[in-house]
DNA sequence: CGGAATCCTCTACGATACTG
DNA sequence: CAGTATCGTAGAGGATTCCG
């Protein structure tokens, strides 16, 4: 059996990937995070993040719902209304948000020369 | 003047953001991790990373070495030879890597059933 | 060996308009 | 209000070939 050249790393890499996989892309973390500082409905998420269209929003969150990270509520009434709510299976993402905000501001600081 | 009728989280955002800018995509962190395992030649890197392509590595190496995330150093001899390393700041998106790690592992064993 | 060059595909993302 | 529909673009990523 021939040893292979490289180092493996592939027990490393493949839990990242998933990771990467299902949380990557510019939207994914900051919807997220409007959602759980306190903004529930549609609008209101879209006016939160800067630059977001509806149609984008509207595809992340079907992303989001179907990887269970949140939940899609339809409140009956006139209008009826739409509710989003993070998951607690949202939560432990928790950790993975504060190492990104952690290293962002430091990296902030950084480039600009704090 | 008038409250904005939805939660402002943009301070929570913006790190977030500024992280994701540096090392969204698919391969940079993988890369990270495939250097600081042992492998510091092209090849080496290369092989390491199932599916990636020589265009796209390269690509993404110089994107690490402007953002000061690994060094390039040229080694003469015959042939020259080429050899990355990852710099000492890379470093600091350790506890990054882990927590995407960690939250990897769970969740392939959510979704998979364990 | 460590790429660069070329060409191509695919999709994330975007602008605008419209709808129940 | 909470989206959908349509059209369009840029760039990430891929396949293949070539080079010093």
């Amino acid at each position: 059996m021939k040893k292979s050249v490289h180092t493996d790393c592939s027990s490393a890499m493949l839990p990242v990937r998933d990771a990467i996989d299902v949380i990557s892309g510019k939207w994914k973390l900051l919807i997220l995070i409007s959602i759980s500082s306190g903004n529930h409905r549609f609008t209101e998420i879209q006016k939160s993040i800067p630059k977001i269209t509806a149609k984008v929003l509207s595809n992340e969150l079907k992303d989001l719902e179907q990887n269970k990270l949140i939940e899609r509520k339809i409140i009956e009434g006139y209008p009826v209304m739409i509710e989003y709510n993070t998951s607690s299976y949202a939560e432990t993402l928790g950790d993975v948000i504060k190492a990104l905000r952690d290293w962002g501001i430091n990296h902030r600081k950084k480039i600009t020369g704090k």
